[in-house]
DNA sequence: ATGGCTTATTGTATAAGA
């Protein structure tokens, strides 16, 4: 099985990149996030005739997921019980018996600022909801944009971005209790060292230098460990014209 | 030098991303 997770940047304007990637790649899950767009604008039609199902939450301008596979898609769930939030940030399902949660953990813009004391309640939030569904699914996969760098080696350098977002300690915290449930980091398994990025900023010609973080994460519980086979980012979408700022994640395992 | 680029918005500058 081969699931995959991929912040898009605005799926209207990114549809052919996914649709081209899909063709190439031909994933049993395909997770993605920011797809900034509002439900009835979402393009089943287009995945329908290229052999996928799909499920989306998503919203006008900001955020949305959605979970994309040839499989059927079961036990769906969107959003964070008892946590009141407009923004579309979780979507789950179950696909040949493996329990996929999608995410789009808030970006937390500065720390201090009101966003960034979102995106640690919103972790708070949500970290007790995964436990749940891990006690209710041994083969579970948690993959999305975690707006986190969880090691000093997955940020291009860390003596210029001490104590700043997406590498703060609360955030790496947040990070670990999600770890603590009992799930690994599946890229770590295979890849040990550092210049991995998943995202790199438009400014500043980032990607060409290599100035990237590794944010884009695909948590997995020992049963998937055990099956797991690589893991890989493909950076081939990232040089395309108008290319996402993210790239895909990749985690294949025998199930 | 705290910028640089890209996206969306009933736009023509602003907010947000990371």
């Amino acid at each position: 099985m081969k699931i995959v997770t991929w912040n898009v940047n605005s799926l209207n304007v990114r549809l052919p990149h996914v649709l081209d990637w899909l063709a190439t790649n031909k994933p049993d899950a395909l997770c993605l996030q920011e797809t900034k767009q509002e439900d009835n604008k979402f393009p089943y039609e287009a995945l329908k005739e290229a052999g996928y199902n799909a499920i989306h939450s998503g919203q006008k301008t900001y955020n949305g997921v959605a979970i994309i596979s040839p499989h059927t898609l079961d036990d769906l769930h969107m959003g964070i019980p008892n946590f009141a939030d407009e923004q579309k940030r979780l979507i789950a399902a179950t696909i040949n018996g493996v329990r996929i949660v999608c995410v789009y953990i808030p970006n937390g813009q500065a720390v201090g600022s009101d966003k960034y004391a979102y995106k640690l309640s919103w972790l708070q939030a949500f970290t007790p909801w995964l436990r749940k569904e891990i006690s209710e699914h041994s083969k579970l996969a948690l993959l999305g944009d975690y707006n986190i760098a969880p090691e000093d080696i997955d940020c291009h350098d860390p003596a210029a971005w001490v104590g700043q977002v997406l590498v703060s300690e609360p955030e790496r915290d947040a990070f670990k209790a999600l770890i603590n449930l009992g799930l690994e980091d599946s890229f770590r398994l295979f890849e040990k060292s550092e210049g991995q990025f998943s995202w790199w900023d438009y400014r500043m010609a980032g990607f060409r230098r290599n100035l990237g973080m590794r944010i884009d994460h695909i948590l997995i519980t020992p049963e998937i460990s055990k099956l797991s086979t690589t893991s890989y980012i493909d950076k081939t979408p990232r040089k395309l014209e108008r290319p996402s700022d993210h790239t895909p994640v990749v985690l294949e395992f025998n199930n």
